[in-house]
DNA sequence: CTGTAGTGACTGACCAGTCAGTAATATATG
DNA sequence: CATATATTACTGACTGGTCAGTCACTACAG
C-alpha cells in the first residue's frame, strides 16, 4: 500500500488543528508523552517503540528522526517537566507567610495539583521500576527532582520547630515518612492494587495531613 | 565444555552439604530464589531465563523441567513466602496483651524482620512493576497478601479507637498512611535512589511509630 | 539395563535500529 | 501564475541480534 488511508480527509480531532503531516516542532513533545504513557504501563524493556510511534501518529522511522535511540526517549521522558514544578513549589515556599501547618498543607495539594495528579506521576514509577537498569537517569532524577524535593520538606519542618509551632524529632527521617505516602498514591495510580483502593486522593491526603500536624505539634 | 568447572570438588558453600546433581526436591525453592533477585534486579522483561538458571546453578533446560514457562517462575515467585508471613502476624495480633501502641510498635517491627529487610520485599517492587502486565497476579497478591495486610493494621487502629486510646478519625485512609513508609522502604532497598538515603531503617521505623502514635492519640 | 535428572544446540518469533525511497512543501525559473 | 527543481519530513521493508521455549541426547542411580 502506499497511504495507510487517505492523504487529505477528515483529520479527527487533534490538540492543535493539525496539518497532518510536516510538524517537525510538535513532534518530540508528542512522541515523548506517548513513551510516557506506554513505558509507565508496560515498562520499558516490555514496550516496543513501533508502539510509541503509532500512539504518536508517527512512523518508527520518524521517531529516529527525533530521538537517537530507545534509551535517550526514556532520559527524555524523565528529565521533562518535573523539575518546573519543583522550581515553582521553591518560589512558594520561600515567599510563604503564615503558619508552618498551613505551608506544609500547601505543599501537598500542590504536589497533588502539579504532580501526583497529572501524568507525571508515572515518573515515579517508572523510576521505581527501572533506576537499576539507568544508573545515571536515576541519578540526575535524585539530584534534580528527589533531594530538592526532600529539602523542601526538611526546609518546611525545620521551620516548624525553630518557631516552636512542632516539637523537635529527627528531621531527615520524619521527610521521608511526610513523602512516602505522597509517592505511594502516584504509584498507586498505575500499579492497579497497591493502596487507597477507593479512598479519593483528596481525603487521603487530608487525613496524612491532619495525622502529621498532629504527630509533629508541640503537646 | 561438559562442566562447568569439576564434578566432584570443592562444593564451594552451600546451604546444603550438596550433592551438585540429582537433587529434584530442592530446585523449585533455588530457582524462584534466583528469579526474585534477578526480577527485582533487572526487571521482569529483561531478565533472561539463561540468567536465571545459572544463578541456580542449573542450565535452562532444568528450569523447564520445574517450571512450564517463565510466567509461571513469575507466579510462583510472588505467591511464596509472603503469606505464611502472613499468618503468623495474625496469630500474633490476634493473642496481643498490652496497649495498642505497643501493637502496632509490635506489628512495624515484625515487618521488617520478616518482610522487609528479607529478599521478601523484592516482591513487593516486581508488583508495582508488574502488576499492569499479570492482572491474576496482581489480583491474587492484592487479595492474600494487601488487603490482609490492611485488615490486620485496620483491626489495630480500630483497637486504639474502641479503647479510647485513639481519637477518632477516617481508619482506611490512616492504614494507608500506616503501611505507605514500610513499603517505600522495602521499594528503596532495590530503587537506589528513592528514600531514606542513609537513614537506618530501624530509626526510620521508630521515627514513624513516634509519630503515628503522637498523631492518633487523643490529645 | 531401566528410569530419571539434567544438558545445550537449535528454532522461530520478536524487535531495535537502518536506509533507500516517497511525498509534501519551499524555491527557482520561464 | 504555471511548471520545474531542490529540500525536507516522513515512511516501512529489511537485517542482525536476542531470547523463550523445545527436544534429542548424556550420564548417573538403583
Amino acid at each position: 500500500m502506499r497511504h495507510p488511508a487517505s492523504p487529505p480527509p477528515a483529520t479527527s480531532l487533534s490538540p492543535t488543528p493539525d496539518l497532518r503531516r510536516r510538524r517537525k516542532d510538535a513532534r518530540p513533545a508528542e512522541l515523548a508523552a506517548a513513551a510516557l504513557r506506554l513505558f509507565v504501563d508496560k515498562g520499558y524493556t516490555a514496550t516496543r517503540l513501533d508502539d510509541v510511534a503509532a500512539a504518536a501518529g508517527v512512523s518508527k522511522g520518524t521517531l529516529y528522526l527525533y530521538y537517537p535511540g530507545k534509551e535517550a526517549l526514556f532520559r527524555a521522558v524523565i528529565e521533562e517537566g518535573m523539575v518546573a514544578a519543583l522550581s515553582l513549589a521553591e518560589h512558594e515556599v520561600a515567599a510563604f507567610r503564615g503558619s508552618t501547618a498551613d505551608l506544609l498543607h500547601a505543599l501537598l495539594i500542590g504536589w497533588w495539583e502539579r504532580i501526583g495528579g497529572t501524568p507525571l506521576a508515572g515518573v515515579t514509577k517508572l523510576i521505581i521500576s527501572e533506576s537499576r537498569n539507568f544508573p545515571e537517569v536515576a541519578q540526575y532524577y535524585r539530584e534534580q527532582v528527589l533531594d530538592r524535593g526532600r529539602a523542601l520538606v526538611r526546609a518546611t519542618i525545620a521551620r516548624g520547630i525553630a518557631e516552636g509551632e512542632f516539637r523537635p524529632l529527627d528531621v531527615d527521617a520524619a521527610v521521608d515518612i511526610v513523602i512516602a505516602p505522597l509517592l505511594l498514591l502516584a504509584v498507586s495510580r498505575f500499579s492497579l492494587p497497591l493502596a487507597t483502593g477507593s479512598i479519593a486522593p483528596e481525603a487521603y491526603l487530608e487525613t496524612h495531613f491532619e495525622l502529621l500536624v498532629n504527630g509533629l505539634k508541640r503537646s
